[in-house]
DNA sequence: TCCTCCTATGCAACTCGTTGCATAGCAAGC
DNA sequence: GCTTGCTATGCAACGAGTTGCATAGGAGGA
């Protein structure tokens, strides 16, 4: 389980609201780990009960309060032992790796709109961390510190992180592009 | 969920035992679904019940008998719908990734073993892919048909699914590389 | 003979994750 | 005045997945 620590990172970069974490794991955090945000809350309370963080009510004007959450003593160890740890390499969940293999025992040629919309989402997915990559790690002002800035650890592993979501929706367009062209294969055969 | 239809297409390739399924499990579905035999053996009964399978006691000797399943036509059409239904593009879970933002609250260094570990790992399923690969589709065996072969959309459509495995061990490998790279550069700076 | 390993099937308890629903304040537009 | 939409929090029920344990026959080695 990993719920718990992937708050724990998102609170160290930023303390925040369980609704501001919700929003996080749509986007940033979300790239890499899921979560809505019954489950988020539930977690929360959880973690809270356990003294991993701390909450603070905060008033706000035009909108209702909220309650803000940051880490404890408690839960930085918490996360320090986890990353200690080793874990085993995850287990993998492909619903659509499991549909091409069925189609062979229906029509494969009924996959290729189902195809094509995946793709679809994968090439919005490259495109909107392109745009992050840029405005965050590779753009005019994301250098502005120059070259000669000390390391900075947070924002360097951020951005390998990027990189590699990178990679992998490069990675499942090239792989949908050669499915499609085998399922297109068995199109004027039927 | 996906469980019951990855069984599905596992039965359809070859009728088989909850302990088959279970071992095919580790191997070839299991590269993109993976199951533990409880599992398995739960789901099997309820698909016993709803009909979507039939069951054969097949005696053996030197070992305990077995109970054989087979797809039964209830069992194809729920295939067939749920083949026919979109699916949302998978949420993405991957541990490595949040402990990796999560060592910049620790010690970064401490991680290159475990990353390295991971690679190792990758680098094992993608040899035994490449292998299985030359075996299956692209050995001397596996052409013994000749390029006049006709179309096998069961064979196709399993090794356009294999070749997404090895792209996909290949990213993670580059990958790991650039995050090992990352982290050794924090290592002298402590 | 005992121990271990492999085949083969399964239950029970628990945790994790999803789905549906509920509440409540405020803003903006029709 | 009404509806829609956004912020903000949460419960309840269910289904999926994990972990631990149990049983049982036979093979092979110490």
């Amino acid at each position: 389980m990993a719920l718990e620590h992937a708050i724990l990172v998102s609170l160290l970069e930023k303390p925040g609201s369980g609704y501001e974490l919700a929003r996080r794991f749509e986007r940033s955090i979300g790239y890499f780990w899921t979560a809505s945000h019954q489950q988020i809350y539930r977690v929360l309370k959880r973690m809270e009960n356990d003294g991993w963080v701390d909450v603070r009510d905060v008033p706000q004007q035009g909108r209702p309060d909220k309650k803000e959450y940051r880490v404890a003593d408690l839960g930085r160890a918490a996360l320090s032992s986890w990353l200690h740890d080793p874990i085993e390499p995850e287990s993998v969940r492909h619903d659509l790796a499991v549909k091409i293999r069925g189609a062979a025992f229906d029509d494969p040629t009924a996959l290729i709109r189902e195809v094509e919309r995946h793709r679809q989402a994968h090439r919005d997915r490259l495109a909107h961390y392109l745009a992050g990559e840029a405005r965050d790690f590779t753009g005019p002002e994301a250098n502005a510190a120059g070259p000669q800035a000390p390391l900075d650890a947070e924002r360097e592993l951020q951005h390998v992180v990027l990189r590699g979501g990178i990679a992998y929706e490069r990675m499942m367009i090239d792989w949908l592009d050669g499915v499609l062209a085998t399922l297109a294969r068995f199109g004027p055969a039927r």
